[in-house]
DNA sequence: TAATATAAGTCAATAAAGCTGACTATTAAA
DNA sequence: TTTAATAGTCAGCTTTATTGACTTATATTA
């Protein structure tokens, strides 16, 4: 097999560290924002997983966030008595609940996206469309499983 | 200003979220080897970091894990008593101590990296070197304040 | 050299996030 | 109609991280 230096073990072994830290930094940005409404990092990973997957099911969040029912059900059902994310009943199968962000919970959204987009956006400057499009079809088999 | 598709608020969101999953993902993959050693996530993450930046600095390590130094104490002086991590005085500034991973910790840390290193590879099939260059590319630029 | 600043370590109390286990209620499928 | 799946809940616990108030050792600078 050839050695492609790209594939190498400290290649692969630095990706993971970036990953961490590209994770640690992007979800850090909105720290006064998540404070002035009392969230913490739960509140705001949840807000963003719904954010992102409007209507999604709450088996397939604790998936998604690969976390406990009981975990999750804390922060959901704050979020829900704050008003900031509303639930439905499944119409195709009446045991979902399916979980969007209500009006108020878009607005907490987008005041959150705002201090992480601008990382991203620097971070394409150089880049052209096709680039960001690998990246991001990087991104997503990277969590395939 | 012209309408670049790709860097749409939708695509960029989608993009921080893809991050989240990516690194939840990845992180949870040594699940096992962790768990036979007694180590939770807090201890994953700074082996990882040890490894890739040997003879770190503990304040270069709060900044990039962006933990208090107490928070970082707990688990640093944990896998010094286990022997995962050594500690030595820096040479041209006597006050820093120098983190490395020992034999042992190496050890440990492969065990930790072969599990994650598939999912990667796997990741990475269909890309060729360019490709790989530009991913870790954007990724250390989401990272840079 | 004496005063000050920096890096690291420590003690204590507390909060946030997550876990296991044992249940209940509702709805769907066999 | 029995069984399975989905969601919710209660209780107790562990892990991870925080704030605040120190100490010790080493460097810097006045």
């Amino acid at each position: 097999m050839q050695d492609f230096l790209y594939l190498r073990e400290n290649n692969i072994k630095e990706i993971i560290e970036l990953m961490l830290e590209a994770y640690t930094n992007s979800y850090s940005d909105p720290y006064e924002v998540l404070k002035k409404n009392s969230f913490g990092k739960a509140h705001h990973r949840l807000i963003c997983a719904v954010d992102i997957n409007p209507g999604i099911k709450v088996a397939d969040l604790i998936k998604k966030l690969k976390i406990t029912k009981q975990s999750l059900s804390r922060v959901l059902q704050e979020l829900i008595k704050k008003e900031i994310i509303s639930q439905s009943k499944g119409d195709i199968d009446g045991r979902h609940r399916l979980l969007y962000l209500t009006e108020k919970g878009k607005k907490i959204s987008e005041e959150i996206f705002n201090t992480q987009k601008k990382r991203i956006l620097e971070a394409f400057k150089e880049s052209d469309s096709n680039e960001v499009l690998n990246f991001k079809k990087v991104l997503k088999k990277i969590i395939a499983e």
